[in-house]
This record gives C-alpha cells, structure tokens and sequence, in this order.
DNA sequence: CTATTTGCAAACCCTTTGCAAAAAT
DNA sequence: ATTTTTGCAAAGGGTTTGCAAATAG
C-alpha cells in the first residue's frame, strides 16, 4: 500500500482512492479483465465508475506500472508490471499462469536486439494451450 | 494462387474470389490491419463487403491457414500463417517486422511445455521497439 | 487555490449478426 | 440441387471523450 502510494508520488500522479484500488487489485489478482478488475474496485468503491478505471488503467500503463496482456482469442487482461515473464494462456478459459523468464530467455532477447539494431523496450511471449488444469 | 485453391480444398471451404483475395493478398503485404486487408482486397474486388472480409478471416483463422497479431497498443494485424515467427513491433509506426525463431528458441518452447505439462499449441512473442527505421 | 481526477452519458470505434440473394461445388 | 458465401444494414461490445462537480496536493 505504502509503496503503491511512493511510486504514484515519484510520477506526480495523485493517490485517489480509486487509482490505489486499481494497483491494489492488480497486486492481489493475477491478470483480471477490465471486468473483473471493475467488479473487484466496486466492492471497496461502490460508486466507481467503468469509465475512470480506464482512464486509470490507461495511466498507469503509460507510466509502465500496469501492463496489458493481449492473448489471441481471448479478453484484454491486466498485469501488474514487475520482471518480464511469460504468460500462459488457457484457450479454453481465458485463464493465465505467469512463467519466469530464467536465463535462456534473456540471452534470447539480446540475440534479437543485436539483430534488429534497436533496443528493444517491452517483449511479450504469450503461450498458448488448448485446455488448462482449471478448466478441464 | 494454385496452392490456395489446394489449401482451401484440403478444408472444404469453398474457393470465392474474396477468400483468395484475402488470402493472396496476405501472401503479398506484410501484416496489414484490418482496414488495410481491405481497401487492398476492394482494388480487385470493389463491392466486397468489410463484413465478408471479416467473415473470411476468421473462417481462415479457425483453419489455422491465417493468424493474428495482438501488438501492445497498435491495431491487430493480419499474417499468413507459415512457420512460427517473433514479431517485432515499432510502437511509433505500428510497423511490423518478421524474425526467425532459430534455434534457441524451439529449445525454450520444449522448456516451458516440460514445466507447463501440456502441449503448447501455439507461442507468440512479440518485441516492441520505440521507434523504427521507417518513421524515423 | 490550482490542477487533476471523478462520474455520467453520449459518442466511437471495431467486429459480429441476421437475412435474403448470389455463387460454388 | 444443396450448401456455403456474399453484401447490406443493423446490432453489439468494449473503450474513449466531454464536461461539470468533486477531490488531492
């Protein structure tokens, strides 16, 4: 909570009650769509509206506190933005599992990155399986 | 041209002028959007409907024939569907470019389907640039 | 006190759907 | 002849916008 409240202040983003809830969620749900994300928000802020989780949402993306996930398919999801991971999407349910981005990877970016000449600022590895352990 | 009637008779799908159109046409320009697909598919076909080149696309889609491409931000786009590719995306321009997964990568896809316990069906990787050669 | 943020409703995409006519096999 | 596909227009769903009132710093 403190340290939502010191990465909201290092931007000059005011601390709403609303913006807090947004972080918070993410923080305690993995990858909820905006519904589920307003679903949960309404039950600390029952006047919430749809409209200012988005402008909130949208926020804290261009600051690189939140990141969308767009998984083939399926719903936008939303993501607390920590280290790089994989995400592992249930075509079935939508559902996401993180994966760790160990070694491997990292070499694998900088293979890409000397490749293309630019330095690369965001990569997305989505990985996709018919049907999960949740689902089935 | 001879291999997408094959293509799509291996499918039962009937070969209209429109669904070859999408698919050559896809076969000759790199990743378009949706609106781009279709202004280039109305050169040879004036009164195609949006609504049939969406149909054919997800006809297509379903086939496993076409995929598309879900960038961070920029409008989906549209791929023939060879063999499996990271894309690697301008932020600034929405341009699109193509890179080979070499090997490396085929090892880490074994990697992640051994901890996952299922058969990935599909991995997408996407890798984001902030600005390319073509806009800049 | 000033600038930002909220909530509401309307507007705005992009995409899908229903249906009768047209085309493919 | 049968089944699929087309084109149109309307509907749908998710996201954004404009604005006045409320709130944060």
């Amino acid at each position: 909570m403190k340290q939502y409240l010191e990465l909201l202040k290092e931007r000059n983003l005011k601390a709403t009650p609303q913006r807090l809830s947004v972080l918070k969620t993410l923080g305690e749900h993995m990858h909820p769509t905006m519904e589920e994300l307003y679903e949960k928000i309404k039950e600390d802020h029952p006047s919430v509206s749809l409209a200012t989780v988005y402008k909130n949402v949208n926020t804290l993306k261009e600051e690189g506190l939140i990141a969308e996930i767009n998984t083939p398919g399926s719903k936008t999801r939303y993501d607390i933005f920590c280290h790089p991971h994989i995400h592992l999407v249930c075509a079935a349910c939508g559902d996401i599992q993180d994966f760790p981005c160990d070694i491997g990877f990292e070499a694998y970016q900088h293979d890409i990155e000397a490749k293309a000449g630019k330095e690369i600022k965001r990569i997305d590895v989505v990985a996709t399986v018919e049907s999960c352990k949740k689902c089935s």
